[in-house]
DNA sequence: TCCTTTTCTTAATCCAGTTCAAGTGCTATG
DNA sequence: CATAGCACTTGAACTGGATTAAGAAAAGGA
């Protein structure tokens, strides 16, 4: 499987040597995955960190009332699972799953372990990557304390505008925080308009 | 300005030698801040990373109505800040302003660029730091999408007991994502049980 | 192909949380 | 010690979005 693409976004933050980078391949696992199918799930500790090649995997927790909540979308060149569960290898309380046949790069937590032991540079590709994560969130988060369904609607479509093609409106509507009916609601709406 | 603390929780990651500590403590400035001070407001870029020493910080958002959205309380031993206006050196979001008297502890923008340039071990410190608190984020976020105001301020309460006792419930209220007269009610309620 | 299952829509009703407006209590400062 | 200004409370009216229940439209799968 193609791990240019991956070693290519590393090396945007940091300059890598031939063995740097051997040594980082060497250390991940490519796996094909159908439609439908489960990479990680509740409970289970998670043995992964993900990262996405081609397709679509999407993670998300079930509350107690067995409502799913969309926490992301991950598509070609993101990385996904349950950190948490990986960092510390405790359960894990979300799941992650394909939404397309995909092809994912899987880093074992002791070949993340490995390579950040023995090549200190990782380390800041994975601290940028987590800081840019966080601000991700952060900027979710006030969006969600301050705009109305509709405003949320409207600015996923126009900051992912190849996944509303593809992702059922359920797991929008679940990534937005409200019920597929309101959704539904709201697309009439702009339709009309 | 006593600066052991943050030195044994760096310490806690990674080894430091006494070049290393003192190095990292010469780019630092500490700073006494006043209740009600700002610290960074929006439209200003941010030159600092904050790091508390004593008292308490709340970091926020404005939206366009006006209405005050807050990101986080930082206690003692906490970072915070506008992590996307201090690393991409663009115009801030948010406020950080003193709920109390404070000691801080500000990391300059160069400060850390050189910090982290000639001393690669203190990128896993801040891996980890932004790993953590993305994880606080992820939580806070399924939080707000899988439960109610009343679930959220117990929570909260369990969370942060200290804050209860001085943080203005206005603002407690604004965290939750609600509204200080909803707040009020759900404390009433919780009182005649 | 047909049948089953899942997704999406529509509409009626309901509720958690907002808005607005008025009132209480605290404390800061002259 | 007066008064002005916040922080907090209370209550009534309202609304964004949930819930429930049904049907329509896609999407598998044998």
């Amino acid at each position: 499987m193609n791990t240019s693409n991956l070693i290519a976004a590393i090396s945007k933050h940091i300059t890598l040597d031939e063995e740097e980078v051997s040594f980082f391949i060497s250390v991940l696992l490519p796996v094909k995955i159908r439609q439908g199918e489960m990479v990680e799930k509740p409970g289970d500790t998670s043995k992964y960190f993900v990262h996405v090649v081609s397709g679509c995997l999407m993670s998300y927790y079930t509350d107690k009332t067995g409502i799913d909540h969309v926490i992301q979308f991950a598509q070609a060149g993101w990385w996904t699972g349950d950190l948490p569960s990986f960092t510390k290898q405790i359960p894990a309380i979300y799941s992650t799953r394909a939404l397309t046949d995909s092809e994912v790069l899987l880093l074992p937590k002791t070949g993340m372990d490995d390579v950040l032991g023995k090549y200190l540079k990782f380390e800041r590709y994975f601290r940028i990557l987590f800081q840019n994560s966080l601000e991700t969130h952060q900027n979710r988060l006030i969006q969600n304390l301050s705009s109305t369904a509709e405003e949320r609607y409207l600015a996923f479509g126009k900051k992912y505008p190849s996944l509303e093609q593809f992702v059922p409106q359920k797991y929008i509507a679940s990534y937005l925080g409200i019920t597929p009916e309101f959704l539904s609601k709201i697309r009439r709406k702009l339709m009309e308009k």
